[in-house]
DNA sequence: AACACTGTCAACCGCCCGCGC
DNA sequence: TGCGCGGGCGGTTGACAGTGT
């Protein structure tokens, strides 16, 4: 009864990716893109399942991906989104260029849940927690209203600049206030990411046929956000854009698996 | 120094969905 | 229209690192 598993397991490596077998998917996908990840792997020479060289892509090789943690500004919007989507991983990384379902499911379950419930928000539904707050030391959570001075930036609320050397993993409560006060007043935020229409700051990104993240351009041919399918079929239709694989890699590191 | 506990996150599992036939 | 396949998604696990005792 069941699904038949996706691969033939006898033989399926599992476990840990090595560099060597990272430097060959990179390799194979670098020359001949991610057409059929079924067939990928064999074609590859690795003895892994498709899905595991799927995952392996989307969710570290990717060149376009962010490392490290998520800056507030990005918190903000996965708990602003999170309040609308649920638990729409995938839908919620797609408005956070180079993060991905797994990152911020991750950054979901081990950060921001932890918060919202020190701060007396139900995580699951947004709202403020029936029990009586039973922290004597940061009752003065309790939702503020939109007195928290909030700069907003193409549509994103983002914080002052009074804030802006918050660094690391801000515990402190101006943080939390903040993030608290925003989860109260993303009208604007959501008139904006609900927005069928191209935005400007979009516009801008994808001008001249390429994506831009962190200033790096990226071709825009089948960037679909967190779950992107980033890398090129054919590979040819790079010609004339000013990326190039190699480019990218060196700035996420990939450069240590030698490209 | 050694052990226990906790936190983090890469990777896996199984179900769902969409597409092609 | 129904079926099978492949890809994608969300939930969960487990290994490892960090911290506390």
């Amino acid at each position: 009864m069941g699904r038949q598993p996706c691969c033939d397991k006898l033989g399926v490596k599992r476990g840990p990716w090595t560099t060597e077998e990272d430097k060959k998917l990179i390799n194979f996908i670098l020359t001949n893109g991610h057409y059929c990840w079924r067939a990928l792997p064999n074609l590859a020479g690795l003895r892994r399942c498709g899905k595991s060289c799927r995952l392996r892509w989307t969710n570290y090789l990717r060149p376009d991906l962010k490392r490290g943690l998520l800056s507030h500004d990005e918190e903000q919007l996965v708990i602003d989104l999170h309040a609308h989507m649920g638990n729409k991983w995938s839908k919620i990384a797609s408005r956070l260029p180079g993060r991905t379902d797994n990152e911020i499911k991750n950054h979901w379950n081990t950060h921001i849940k932890k918060k919202l419930v020190k701060m007396g928000i139900d995580p699951v539904t947004h709202q403020a927690l029936n029990q009586e707050p039973n922290n004597t030391d940061d009752n003065s959570m309790e939702p503020k209203s939109s007195s928290t001075k909030n700069v907003e930036t193409n549509g994103i609320t983002k914080e002052n600049e009074s804030s802006s050397t918050v660094t690391g993993q801000n515990s402190s409560m101006d943080s939390e206030s903040h993030l608290l006060s925003n989860i109260y007043n993303d009208e604007q935020l959501f008139s904006y990411l609900w927005s069928d229409e191209t935005t400007k700051a979009e516009e801008t990104a994808w001008s001249d046929g390429n994506y831009d993240i962190g200033g790096t351009l990226y071709p825009d041919s089948n960037i679909s956000g967190g779950g992107a399918d980033f890398p090129i079929w054919p590979p040819q239709i790079n010609k004339g854009k000013n990326w190039t694989f190699q480019d990218s890699c060196q700035d996420f590191g990939v450069h240590d698996f030698g490209f």
